[in-house]
DNA sequence: CATGAATGAGGCTTCATTCAT
DNA sequence: AATGAATGAAGCCTCATTCAT
C-alpha cells in the first residue's frame, strides 16, 4: 500500500514535470524558430503564440529574455566544444581548426539574431558570455594553439577574438543577398587569413 | 514696390533656406554622434536635444530613419569611394586594397550600428543598400581587380563580398572587450585571407 | 469486511483532516508573518511559499483574501475582546479602559496593513467588520460605559469610533520613521483626550 | 519688423505653454478627483480618460507617480503652512492650534488615499514628506511650542508626530460608516489629549 | 518652416485564479 | 485533498509620429 502509493506520488510529479518540460520545449523550439526569423528581441507574444502557451509560462520558466537565448543556445554550444576534442585527435591540427570552425558557423549562422545577443553589452546576457567563454573559448584555444605548434599557423588571434570574428561574420545581410553560403565563405577567407598572419 | 516685395520675399526665403540647411547640418552631426555612442536605433529626442532642435524639424527633413542614416553616411560614402582612385594610382596594388580597406574601416567602425543597419532587411534602408552599391562597389571591384590582375590575391570574393565582410567585422562586442583595435586587427586578417584564397 | 472498508475509509479521512488541519494552521501561521511584513495585500505565493504548500492549497481554504484575513484575526478578536472581562473586574474603570486599549494596539499594530483591510470598503471584508462589531464593540463600549459612569471621561465617543480610531492610528510611517513605539504614544494622548471630552 | 518677429516668437510659444498649462491642470484636477475616489494607485487610464487626454500627456508631465501626487498636493500643502502664520497672530495659542488642525484636516481628509501615499516607505515619494517636513512642520511645531509656552498643553508630542497621527485619523472608513465628520472629531479628541499629556 | 505637446499603439511584466493530474 | 503549471487580464511605460500653433 505504502509502496503504491509512493509510486503513485511519484508519478504524479514526474508527470506534471514531463507536461512542464514539454511546453518548455515547445517554448525553446518556438524561440529558436521565431529567434531566426525576427531576432532575439521579438515580442514575447511571438514566441508564445507559436508554441501554443500563455506569456505567464514564457515567463515562469525564461523570466529575462537572456535566459531563453541561453537556454535555446546552451545544447548547442556545449555540442560544439565538445566536437573539437573529437577533432583535435581526428585531423591534421589546421585542418581540425577549420573543421570546428565550419561547425561554429552551423552553430551562430543558423540562428539570425543570436550573434546580435551575443554582442549585447546588457548585464542580463552574461550567463551567455560566460557559457562561451567557458565551454568554447577553451576549446577554440587549443584547436588554435596545436595549428600554431604545428607551425601551421601565425599571428597573434586569440580564442576569443576567432570566436567573435566569425560570429560576426555570420550575420545574413538579406538586402545584400548574403546569406549562408556567403557567411560559409567569408568564414573561410579569415581563417585561411590566418596562416598568413 | 513690387520689386521691393520681391526682394523682401526672396531674402525670406533666403534667409528659411539658409536657416533650413543650418539646421539639417546640425541634425546630421547630432545624428552621427548619437549613432556612433547609442546606435542607429536611437530615440528620436535623444538626437533633436543634442542639436538644440525640436522633433518636428527631424522629421520634416528626414521623415523616416533610413532617411537620416543615408544623410549621415552620404558624403562618406562619396569621399571614401573618390579616396580608392587616388589609392589606385599611387600603390602597387593589394597595398592600395589594403589602404582602402582601413579607409573603409574607419567609416564603418566609428558608427555603431550603422554596420548593423547596412544590413537590414527593411525596405527603408533600400537607399542605403544602393548608394553602397552604386559608390563603393565599383571602387572595391578595381582595387580587387587590380590585385587580381598583378597576381597578389586569388580566389573569387566580389567587391560587394568584401564589403559586407568587412562591415560585419567592424561591429564592437563591447561585453567581450571586442573594440575597435579588435576589428581592425580582424579585418587585417580577413584582407590576408584573400591572398591564399 | 464492511467494518474494515469502514475503517479505512475513516482512517483516511481522519487522516486528511488532520493533514488539512496542519495545512490551514501553517497557512495562517504565515499569512500572519507575512501580512506583518509586505501587508495584507502581498502575493498569495509569498505566503504559500512561507508555509511549504502550494498555492492551491490556500485557495482551497481561503477563496477569497478576506476569507484568510479573517482566518488570521478570528483568534486574536475574540481573545481580546474576553480579555476586556476580566479587566472589568479588576482595574478601575478608567484604567481597565487603558490597559485593554492597549491590548488591541497589539492586536492591530503589530499587523501592518491589516488596519487598512479593516478599512476597505471591499465588501469582501463584511466578514472582518462583523466580527468586528459582534466582538469587539460591546466589549469597547461597557468599558466605555463603565469609565461614563465613574464620571472618568465625558463626551460621547462611541465604541466604534474608538475602535477605528485606535486602528487608524496603529498604522506605521515608515518614510517618518512612525513606528510602533509612536503608534502607542499617539494612542496614549488620544484616550486621554477622552478625559476632556 | 524685428520687434514684431520677436513678439509673433513670444506669442506662439506663450500659447503652446498656455494650452500645456491647461492640460496640466486637467490633469490635476482629474488626479484629485480620481485620487479622491480610488486612492492614489489608480491606473492612470483612468486619471487620463477623466481628463480627456492621453497617457502620454499624463507621463510627459507627471513621470513618476509621486510627482503627480505632490503636484496635487503642493498649492494646499503651502497654503496651510502659510494659514499658520496667521493664526499665531490673530488667536490664543491653543486655540490657534486648533483652528490650525482643523485646517490641515481639510486638506489632508478630503483626499482619500493621499494620506495613504504620504505613509508610504516607497523612494519616489521623497518629495512629498520633503514637502511636509520643509512647510508643515515649522507651521506646526510653532503653533506647538507658543502653547507650551502658554502653558496650555503638556507631554512631548511633536510637530512631525501630531501630523502624522491627525493624517492618519483622517483615513475615512466607508464600510464602517467612518466618514469625515467622525475623522473630524477623532481629531478634537486627539487634540484635547495634548492638554492632559 | 520650426516647434514640441499630444497621441496611443505596442511590448513588458506581474499575479490572482483555475484546473488537470 | 494537494499540487503548482498555465493562463491571460491588467497595468505600466516608452517612443515614433502627427499636427495645431
Amino acid at each position: 500500500m505504502t509502496t503504491a502509493e509512493q509510486r503513485t506520488g511519484e508519478g504524479r510529479q514526474r508527470r506534471r514535470r514531463v507536461d512542464a518540460e514539454r511546453n518548455v520545449h515547445a517554448l525553446l523550439e518556438s524561440a529558436k524558430a521565431v529567434f531566426a526569423r525576427s531576432g532575439v528581441d521579438a515580442p514575447a507574444r511571438e514566441i508564445t503564440d507559436a508554441a501554443g502557451l500563455g506569456v505567464g509560462t514564457l515567463y515562469r520558466h525564461f523570466p529575462r529574455r537572456a535566459d531563453l537565448i541561453l537556454g535555446v543556445l546552451q545544447h548547442e554550444i556545449d555540442a560544439c566544444a565538445d566536437a573539437a576534442l573529437a577533432m583535435r585527435s581526428d585531423e591534421a591540427p589546421y585542418a581540425a581548426l577549420r573543421a570546428w570552425v565550419e561547425q561554429y558557423v552551423e552553430l551562430v549562422a543558423t540562428k539570425r539574431g543570436l550573434a546580435g545577443a551575443l554582442h549585447s553589452a546588457d548585464p542580463a546576457f552574461e550567463g551567455l558570455h560566460d557559457r562561451v567563454t567557458e565551454r568554447l573559448e577553451p576549446a577554440a584555444a587549443a584547436l588554435l594553439a596545436d595549428a600554431h605548434a604545428a607551425g601551421e599557423i601565425t599571428g597573434d588571434v586569440s580564442a576569443r577574438e576567432l570566436l567573435y570574428a566569425v560570429g560576426l561574420l555570420c550575420q545574413p545581410v538579406p538586402a545584400a543577398d548574403f546569406g549562408l553560403a556567403e557567411n560559409r565563405r567569408m568564414v573561410e577567407v579569415f581563417v585561411g587569413g590566418l596562416r598568413s598572419g
